[in-house]
DNA sequence: TCCTCATTTTGTAATCATTACAAATTTATA
DNA sequence: TATAAATTTGTAATGATTACAAAATGAGGA
């Protein structure tokens, strides 16, 4: 579906900025910031502002167009609105999915409760990071 | 256990803050914030600083003596090292536990990372809150 | 086309949790 | 007691987010 199309089927009129913002997050799947998003759009939309960035993403959320990984400093931002668990290295600072397959809760202490979002949010450091790290200590003496 | 002796069962020399904090956070389970904390503590510790409190959570923290919700526009701590999740109630900001009892993760998206810390962070309206908002509506007309 | 109203965007100025940092205090040790 | 190390404290940044009002844009009717 056109991007456009996904504002409409959400009720939200598919001004350039929302077009842009929600394209950009569809298109690069490293679960930008708001500086981030900021920063990459102003060299197309130069008038860009980032009230308008932060708006604009409140909005996307709300329609749950996308979802919102809460970092510890900052929020970061994700297209995919699939239930999935987020792994921060921190490290590099990369944000990587991992699928969940199952989650067993014992519904009993929140019974009752309404729902409205999940945040699976792991942190450690990546496979990456660790080579490095290992490779660095191989190179010593 | 005496929270001195537990202080020191991971290498904390036990300063009467630290003492203080630690044992604020096992007496009271309501997943406070660093405000509320120091709010707390300064009647019993007119000296109290606020960077100490910060300095403290952070090093009880790195000791798994404790563990943090990371919230939207704070962090909030819990003495409950256990792997449990966590409901945020977004109308009264109660954060309420839940116990997990089995999360299956394909694992192979992040095969070999070091994982420090497991977040399971839900949003919605608690039950309290939900009665609360159908007894006013009822009241209506 | 022009006018008017509602929506959207923009820029600036707060807010507020957290961190940086260096001085002051306390504690441990010789 | 004297000295060094550890801990605490207060003040001043930092930086993400929000508040708010003005400016720009867009839709619909005369």
């Amino acid at each position: 579906m056109r991007t456009i199309d996904l504002l409409k089927s959400k009720g939200v009129s598919p001004s350039q900025q929302r077009i842009q913002i929600l394209e950009y997050l569809l298109k690069n799947k490293i679960h930008p910031s708001v500086d981030t998003i900021f920063q990459n759009l102003v060299n197309q939309i130069p008038t860009l502002s980032k009230t308008t960035v932060y708006n604009t993403l409140a909005l996307l959320r709300e329609k749950q167009l996308i979802q919102v990984i809460i970092d510890n400093n900052e929020i970061r931002y994700d297209a995919d609105t699939e239930f999935h668990g987020h792994f921060k290295c921190l490290e590099c600072g990369a944000i990587y999915d991992f699928p969940i397959s199952e989650i067993k809760i014992d519904i009993s202490s929140i019974e009752n409760f309404q729902i409205s979002e999940k945040h699976i949010y792991y942190t450690g450091i990546c496979a990456l990071c660790i080579k490095k790290k290992g490779d660095e200590n191989g190179n010593k003496t």
